[in-house]
DNA sequence: TAATTATATAATCATATACTTATATAAAAC
DNA sequence: GTTTTATATAAGTATATGATTATATAATTA
């Protein structure tokens, strides 16, 4: 597949969207790995508000899908996204995440709980 | 190819540029064929300045290129860029851009000279 | 049920963005 | 050399954006 064909509003959209390093960073994340607002805090600094609001930005347009377990809600990309293609074609571009991700692990602010 | 790395700013900045509907369709046209201001005013509702400032910008970034024949400027994408594997890609995700080109091509304003 | 923890939302604010009109520059045509 | 044409740049402005702090909500724990 990888060929979905957007509108260009709407692709312009999805761009502007990832245009902000942070959500591309969360993207990239989160085409890793779930995560809820306090493992993804681990990552940025800046405040749980601004995380928040762009995980928000992300829920609205699609991108991400977010499911509650217990205090925790847990977002990943969705797969289900008419975007997910173009998205997987962009993260292809940029470096892997996995010197975020082991920050998140070594931390584990899920088990720790002060977040 | 078409698997070059960019750091995350400079990814998440093309992506920005990108993020607009204008810019996008711009860089989609200039991806089949390259053109001059004038041309391109044929296909959006906007002033020359606007259409002149979001070229500098996408040339700015190293994304186009232009180059002076006469008293036009034609721009043109820039495959030297780094960006442009990432670019390529997303290209694949939007519409083509036919009915724009057959625009310009029908009014071919650099021979009415009048825009 | 009261306190704690995780997250969302509201209000605010400074900066960025995308447009406009007015003007400058540079090549072409007269 | 003056006028026209193509384009760029400057200045101004309204709106969008991304952050902050303060507060609300919802689940968990004591």
């Amino acid at each position: 597949m990888r060929e979905t064909i957007l509108e260009i509003e709407n692709a312009s959209h999805i761009l502007k969207l990832l245009g902000d390093k942070t959500r591309l960073t969360i993207i990239a994340i989160l085409s890793k790995r779930e995560c809820c607002v306090c493992e993804l805090l681990e990552v940025f600094d800046m405040s749980q508000p601004s995380v928040s609001q762009h995980l928000r930005k992300l829920k609205d347009a699609g991108l991400i899908k977010e499911e509650r377990r217990g205090q925790w809600i847990y977002y990943s990309l969705n797969s289900q996204s008419e975007s997910y293609d173009l998205i997987q074609d962009i993260l292809q571009h940029i470096p892997d995440q996995t010197e975020n991700i082991r920050k998140i692990e070594e931390i584990k602010p899920t088990l720790r709980c002060d977040c």
